[in-house]
DNA sequence: TCCTCATCTTGTCGGTGACAAGATCAAGCA
DNA sequence: TGCTTGATCTTGTCACCGACAAGATGAGGA
């Protein structure tokens, strides 16, 4: 209902009313709309980490490719599910002290840490204010990519689309930092 | 009141209120919520072009520090106006059929181009594809590391702030991709 | 048998965007 | 001068929303 409706549109009455049941039954589970939202955050990170590592798993195993498909199941996840994405993301719709919701959070955020590792090495940046920065000027790449897909900045770019993946970066920042 | 109050807590009837006017009156001027949001997304997007502008404008006349010094204004207006940035590049909440928010939009745009310019000369990528592949790769970082940095993922990196401007990247884009 | 607790229902509250109908008032014109 | 027009604002109302309160229901255990 999320991504069918949207943040904005999405309440709790709808969803009781979609389950068949009273306007104040979801209260029971999910004291308010906050706890709700935070809950699919906490699914959402676990889908998000998925993606990623299933990108990874079917690419070769050298750090480039392994930075392209991480890349690439960062914005499969953030195309498929707009809204979840971006929920996910603001900080101030969720409830960041549930302790629930850190272990999905950091486990998305490792595959960060390990993509970006070879990166800092190949940079002689191996420290941990290198291992830090490289890997923020990776995550802001990739996260600002999925940004501006899904607020639909980066397709009217196209030329006559083949239904090209979106994910296709036509310059990535693999072949930038890790040249063959 | 954006700012203040955040977009989910700003109403049309707080804004009545505080100006001091019954709760219909500004439906008067803007018909509905989201014409005033595209309103303030036109005056958003001039303020953004003109923050960039004028940390490119006390910038040395070199390529990497006009790219750096964009980014700089790039991540001050999003730093400064958290809300407002996000309102901008929220699509679903704005209405890009009017016609009064295309030239902003696109004047910021232009600078992003005109940035991004040399970066696809000094990588042998001149070509109407070549730019905008660099311009895609160029804005997706500025802007991750926007969204990022309001979004609270970046500031808990730190060591002991001294108050540190958050936009200076400790690794930027800018020496990776136009060294010296 | 009775208690307890999780779950759900019903009813209500203030706040919200949208709409409708009408009041007010200044500018323009005969 | 007196009328009209149109922009602006007010008042009142509607359905919807999240939150809260009070109570019904029903299963499992003492």
């Amino acid at each position: 209902m999320l991504e069918e409706l949207g943040l904005e549109e999405l309440s709790l009455r709808k969803i009781a009313a979609r389950v068949g049941v009273s306007h104040a039954a979801p209260e029971h589970h999910f004291p308010t709309l906050r706890h709700l939202l935070t809950a699919f955050a906490v699914e959402g990170f676990r889908l998000f980490a998925a993606s990623m590592r299933s990108a990874m798993a079917q690419a070769p195993d050298d750090p480039a490719e392994q930075l392209r498909a991480a890349a690439r199941g960062y914005l499969a996840f953030a195309s498929t599910r707009p809204h979840l994405f971006r929920l996910m993301f603001t900080a101030n719709r969720l409830d960041w002290d549930d302790p629930a919701l850190g272990p999905p959070s950091n486990a998305a955020h490792a595959v960060l840490e390990e993509i970006s590792l070879p990166v800092a090495k190949r940079l002689k940046r191996d420290t941990p204010e290198g291992r830090a920065a490289v890997e923020q000027l990776v995550w802001s790449q990739i996260h600002g990519h999925a940004h501006l897909l899904i607020d639909g900045k980066l397709a009217p770019e196209g030329d006559g689309g083949t239904g090209c993946e979106p994910f296709a970066a036509p310059l990535d920042l693999a072949s930038v930092l890790l040249p063959d």
